[in-house]
DNA sequence: ACCTGAACACCGTTCAAGT
DNA sequence: ACCTGAACACCGTTCAAGT
């Protein structure tokens, strides 16, 4: 058999990263298979692995475009008078990707690189571009400018709600609480930005 | 091949989930297969749906057994005298737990059954035993004895300390931050326990 | 140079066949 | 009644062989 170059690298790319995410949408975390997506593209599963070093490769990159789509969503809503306001857009926005896209979401987080291994510079980028905005919405908190503490903030807060949304995808809250995921983010934000203010004047 | 009854199906049990558990401290979640445990104790892999309906099963079971260490292990450190106080003994315990158990708790929390199925009845409520601890740490702050209000708050606490765990235990927080999950954990708790006591004694 | 497809070393689960 | 072990339908990944 033999070099068919139907393709070049760069559709093989392009079509592999687009059926990934069709599989992704359509069946799940679990049915991105490097086979399922060969079989998709109409290669062998050999092929994958001249354009991905492997799996997890491919895995990353389309989360990389999650990343991007998230964040093009969360953008535009960035204009608000107080905080609490600007947090309850971005918890808007990103409560809508989640119902909009569950199972992106879902391999968005669950999956996670073998133990020690660390994503590409251009991937943590990205999520640190996402976390932007929610140092954006905080930053009126902290009016001397301290990015170190509005960073700190939002990191907690961003693993906070994450917890939540982590925990409903997979089944864990609805066994042990009749709160909604909305409710639960709300109670978490407000009573965190409380709490921030609070504590911010009084030092 | 035939009946050895070395050992009675109670047997066979035990000696299964302490040959998983094992398993999952030595070598990780990953780790954790049918053929694996069936190898440990000395059976083939047929025999553990003998006493399992499957490996889900077997998992929900050791995790049992996990939220009991976990529940003994934070229930004696009960009496303090603030629920800021509680709180901190909580985290201790919970932080001390992780990092003594960093496999089993992976497993308790990365596991998770086939979309829309259920865990037993006898699991959920080891889930809520734990969380009762949480309550009753929390509920001073909730003086009309709102029982509802403080279940609540308990569960969106404990999630947003899940979200910051779980990110940390995937790598996920080391590339974005350079703050301690105990930091992180203790900058969420005192904000999100001031903002209750502000809203509390607000409305 | 590129692609194939068989192969390797694994999975969870089932079940006919044995004692 | 209990246990085995082969079998089924899958995995991710590699690589000799082909064009």
């Amino acid at each position: 058999m033999a070099r068919r170059a139907d393709h070049s690298r760069e559709e093989l790319y392009e079509n592999a990263l687009q059926a990934a995410r069709q599989i992704v949408e359509a069946d799940g975390y679990r049915a991105l298979t490097a086979r399922n997506v060969a079989d998709a593209i109409g290669y062998s599963p050999g092929t994958l692995y001249n354009v991905f070093e492997n799996l997890d490769d491919l895995i990353v990159h389309l989360n990389g475009r999650t990343l991007d789509t998230l964040h093009d969503r969360l953008a535009p809503q960035q204009q608000a008078e107080t905080p609490e306001a600007a947090l309850g857009k971005l918890l808007d926005g990103y409560l809508g990707f989640l119902e909009a896209h569950p199972n992106l979401w879902n391999v968005l987080f669950e999956y996670s690189l073998p133990r020690g291994q660390q994503p590409p510079d251009w991937y943590t980028r990205k999520v640190n571009k996402v976390l932007g905005l929610l140092e954006a919405a905080l930053s009126p908190l902290f009016p001397d400018g301290d990015s170190d503490a509005t960073g700190h903030a939002a990191r907690i807060l961003w693993a906070g709600l994450h917890g939540i949304c982590s925990l409903s995808d997979s089944g864990k809250l609805q066994v042990v609480t009749t709160q909604s995921v909305r409710a639960m983010a709300e109670g978490l934000v407000a009573n965190y930005v409380t709490g921030l203010r609070v504590n911010l004047g009084r030092q």
